[in-house]
DNA sequence: AATCTCACG
DNA sequence: ACGTACGTGAGATTA
């Protein structure tokens, strides 16, 4: 039996370009050229072939009635043309198959999908033939056969379907996909199926009358609204059948012989990738270089270089992480001459390269890298990672990426520490070269246009700064006490040993209790107990869920005591101890240029999710302690984001609120129950806590009733009220949002930019969700950068004040320090000062501060 | 490598 | 009719 591969080029081609397209901002080639949508169309031309290994491939495509692809011209009701950026891209898409040996096909007036259906009608019979699909399209399902299968793309990978599973997941034959569109209707694909019925409803109806023709032969027993919507839609059913239908017989000129996969025409194809520049697909096929070698000289003195007053670096490391890394050496490119300096140099020379201002990737790195080696670097002045990252340039760890997006031919890390062949010295040396005259290069550039974004302040005066900042509290670290650790370890070991066997008694044996599949056969199969939602990957047993079933049956606190047990002592009892360094503490890093709020992240490991909502989790926090003669001291922001919620929409009620200090949740839920502040109960804050949450998050009904336990129509009423107490939040939202769609992206207020292609999206739901990071990301974006400047700032004050004390840790909004009880007075004056008035707003910002002898006490 | 679950703001 | 809160990181299991 031979395979053949069905591939919908059409919808190959749309998905990959509406994937990274925003408001023209998105992949070009150096001559502006558009290149998104063929970036993914390789991509997964690629690895369909590797994972297939087909020897007959088609891609076919629409010609004529391109319009039906409405699909993805569907916008806000009206229709658009299909994008030039994405027409542009179809005829090299086809020269590219060629090239890679791929048979395409289209025929005058029909579709893609009905030269994919008369192709799997070939194979339906032949038996010497089995097909596979490859589509984002559900209509192709109609399609599948014992001879035909499915790969169903999603947004990351895929659903494989025949026709056992595609009657195991909807319940009916493939062929009834048809009558299930008829009924269904398919909004992005112009087929209007039957008003006032969805997916539910339709297959239902079709589980039980197997066809549209039976289901209206057997009409009068359907009773109430769905046998009116039925009678009155009888017309749009059948039309919609006609259009959903797929045809088999469509008269081809080319046949199954004409289809072979062929072998690549190397040159071609290179040469048509170095056209677009795909350099990641010209690597694999390890083809000459596109760019000359940058000679250099390897220094031997190192005050040879004393002379040099602006220049460009790059440190090259072995490890990831950069507290434990041996360091290979240094790049160095002055706009002429180009060095090499090994690590022995630099360690000779303390002084090195001192009186130069610098430029490199990642400067935290390379000072952190460094300092561990007794190396001290400084006046980085520019960080083409930083710079790249409020750009919102395709960024990563290794800078080949964003050098090859800029048009540079630099090796990437795999290529450079092979695994089997171990590492070229030599080409290290190289790549390093062109890594620093990369960062030269381009830097006028890119501080070009952060100019043009209006993003040079927070380049300079927040993000650089920040970065030095962030580097002493990382090289700094925190003191953990390993043995608090361990004994807390022991503690729950024990607790963990007991519960396990009472879950095993009450499962009637033993499993795995952290295998939520083997946990959902027990809870739901065995024990069965009434199952929530989900069905795609069996039942969930997610804590939310289990919590709902906690009366049911015993089993159900024990498994979350469990969970909770487990999580402590994998995550924070061995995760922590596994983390702590020599010098008996725990070194962070913090990642600057990867939130796409602003925020920090915080990585190996994590320090900002250290527990504290659950009293016997926060005991963690014992382990966690200042140097000698010093306190854990806790500065945080109290209700920042409400306050910038009151500033930024400017609502007077919220505005007063907090000018006279009041408990902003206990306010909420006196306006939103209407009654007087003291009557206000705990459920009533408990209530307005998860309202003022909402507003934050951008609301939904139905979320907040998830979170609170209500009807979604009961939240709505919350929301209602609350919109109604302070008038200008939902005209905030409103015009907030009607911006964010008008420009593609939105702002904190100091110019932090998010680009947020999903309001674009043909998809309702993620075009709802763009909408609520439009309204939560200034909010949380402008928190952020507020936090940063006070760091900043802090980091100043304590210089200039000589204050020996450490700012060691952040959580958003909270900053801890390692402080010397001679300097506590001191250091809660200059904290609360540049925190509270780090930048005027309309309301105050308020900071409290908790200390104590470690990270418990001071919380 | 992806998915589920759960820790934090 | 749809199926949701915003932003993260890590560990265990499973594919």
């Amino acid at each position: 039996m031979e395979k053949i591969i069905l591939v919908d080029g059409n919808n190959l081609l749309f998905r990959s370009y509406y994937a990274t397209a925003y408001n023209g901002n998105f992949m070009k080639n150096s001559k502006g050229f558009p290149t998104n949508a063929l970036f993914g169309f390789v991509n997964m031309m690629n690895k369909i072939i590797e994972e297939e290994q087909p020897t007959r491939i088609l891609v076919a495509f629409d010609k004529g009635k391109t319009f039906r692809h409405e699909k993805y011209d569907f916008y806000k009701g009206g229709r658009i043309e299909t994008p030039e950026e994405l027409k542009q891209q179809f005829p090299v898409a086809k020269e590219l198959l060629g090239y890679m040996g791929i048979q395409y096909y289209e025929i005058d007036s029909y579709e893609a999908d009905d030269i994919i259906g008369t192709f799997a009608s070939y194979c339906d019979k032949d038996p010497n033939y089995v097909g596979t699909i490859i589509s984002s399209d559900k209509d192709l399902l109609q399609l599948l056969s014992p001879q035909v299968d499915i790969k169903l793309l999603k947004q990351k990978d895929y659903i494989r379907y025949n026709p056992t599973t595609f009657q195991e997941a909807y319940g009916i034959e493939p062929i009834r996909m048809i009558d299930l569109k008829a009924l269904m209707g398919d909004a992005s694909d112009n087929i209007p199926g039957v008003k006032g019925i969805g997916e539910k409803t339709a297959l239902k109806l079709l589980v039980q009358y197997e066809t549209l023709d039976n289901l209206y032969a057997h009409i009068d027993e359907i009773k109430g609204s769905t046998h009116d919507k039925l009678v009155a839609g009888k017309e749009d059913a059948y039309m919609s059948y006609e259009i959903a239908t797929i045809e088999r017989n469509v008269p081809l000129e080319i046949h199954m012989e004409d289809i072979l996969y062929r072998e690549e025409d190397t040159e071609k194809l290179n040469a048509l990738y170095e056209e677009l520049e795909f350099y990641s697909f010209l690597k694999k096929r390890e083809k000459k270089k596109v760019q000359e070698d940058t000679s250099y000289i390897v220094v031997e003195d190192g005050s040879k270089l004393d002379s040099i007053e602006e220049c460009a670096i790059y440190l090259e490391t072995t490890a990831s992480n950069y507290h434990r890394t041996d360091i290979l050496g240094m790049g160095v490119y002055d706009g002429k001459n180009a060095y090499y300096v090994p690590y022995s140099i630099l360690k000779e020379n303390p002084a090195f390269l001192s009186k130069a201002k610098k430029s490199t990737y990642d400067a935290k790195r390379v000072t952190v890298a460094l300092k561990w080696h007794d190396i001290l670097i400084d006046q980085i002045d520019y960080d083409t990672m930083i710079a790249s990252y409020l750009l919102e340039y395709n960024q990563k760890e290794d800078i080949a990426y964003l050098a090859n997006e800029l048009g540079y031919s630099i090796p990437f890390k795999e290529e450079l520490y092979d695994k089997k062949n171990g590492y070229d010295e030599k080409a290290i040396e190289q790549a390093c070269i062109e890594k620093a005259k990369f960062i030269y290069e381009t830097k006028k550039q890119l501080l070009d246009s952060l100019e043009k974004e209006e993003l040079l302040k927070l380049f300079y005066e927040i993000e650089m700064p920040l970065s030095n900042v962030l580097a002493t509290m990382e090289y700094n670290g925190i003191y953990v006490n390993k043995k608090t650790l361990q004994e807390m370890g022991e503690e729950i070991q024990i607790k963990i040993d007991l519960i396990k066997t009472t879950i095993y008694n009450y499962a009637g044996g033993e499993f795995n209790i952290s295998s939520p599949i083997q946990l959902g056969e027990v809870l739901f199969e065995k024990l069965n107990l009434p199952h929530g939602k989900k069905g795609k990957n069996g039942y969930s047993t997610a804590a939310d869920v289990l919590e709902k079933l906690k009366d049911k049956h015993p089993i159900i606190p024990e498994i979350l005591e469990y969970r909770m047990l487990t999580k402590l002592y994998t995550t924070y009892i061995e995760g922590l101890i596994d983390m702590i360094m020599e010098d008996s503490k725990i070194h962070t890093i913090y990642t600057q240029t990867l939130t796409r709020t602003g925020r920090l992240s915080s990585i190996e490991p994590n320090l900002q999710n250290i527990p504290i909502r659950h009293e016997y989790g926060k005991l963690i926090r014992k382990a966690f302690v200042p140097s000698p003669h010093s306190l854990i001291v806790s500065s945080d922001y109290s209700q920042i984001e409400l306050r910038i919620l009151a500033h930024v929409a400017h609502i007077p009620g919220l505005i007063e609120a907090f000018q006279k200090g009041a408990d902003i949740h206990s306010k909420t839920a006196s306006d939103i129950f209407d009654v007087e502040e003291q009557e206000v109960t705990k459920d009533m804050r408990r209530v307005a806590k998860a309202v003022n949450f909402g507003i934050i998050y951008g609301i939904s009904s139905y979320g907040l009733s998830e979170n609170i336990g209500v009807t979604p129509k009961e939240a709505q009423a919350f929301i209602d009220n609350y919109m109604r107490n302070y008038p200008g939040v939902q005209n905030y939202m409103d015009e907030t949002i009607q911006k964010a769609h008008q420009d593609g992206y939105v702002r904190t207020m100091f110019h932090r930019k998010r680009t947020i292609p999903e309001l674009e999206n043909k998809n309702y739901m993620i075009r709802q969700g763009a909408e609520r990071m439009a309204l939560n990301t200034p909010i949380q974006g402008t928190s952020a950068d507020i936090i940063k400047k006070a760091m900043v700032d802090i980091d100043a004050a304590f210089q200039k004040e000589k204050i020996q004390s450490k700012m060691i840790v952040q959580v958003h909004d909270e900053l801890v320090f390692d402080c010397l009880e001679s300097e506590f007075e001191k250091v809660k004056e200059i904290v609360t000062e540049c925190m509270e008035n780090v930048f005027p707003l309309d309301v105050p910002l308020k900071v409290e501060i908790e200390y104590g002898s470690d990270w418990y006490q001071a919380k």
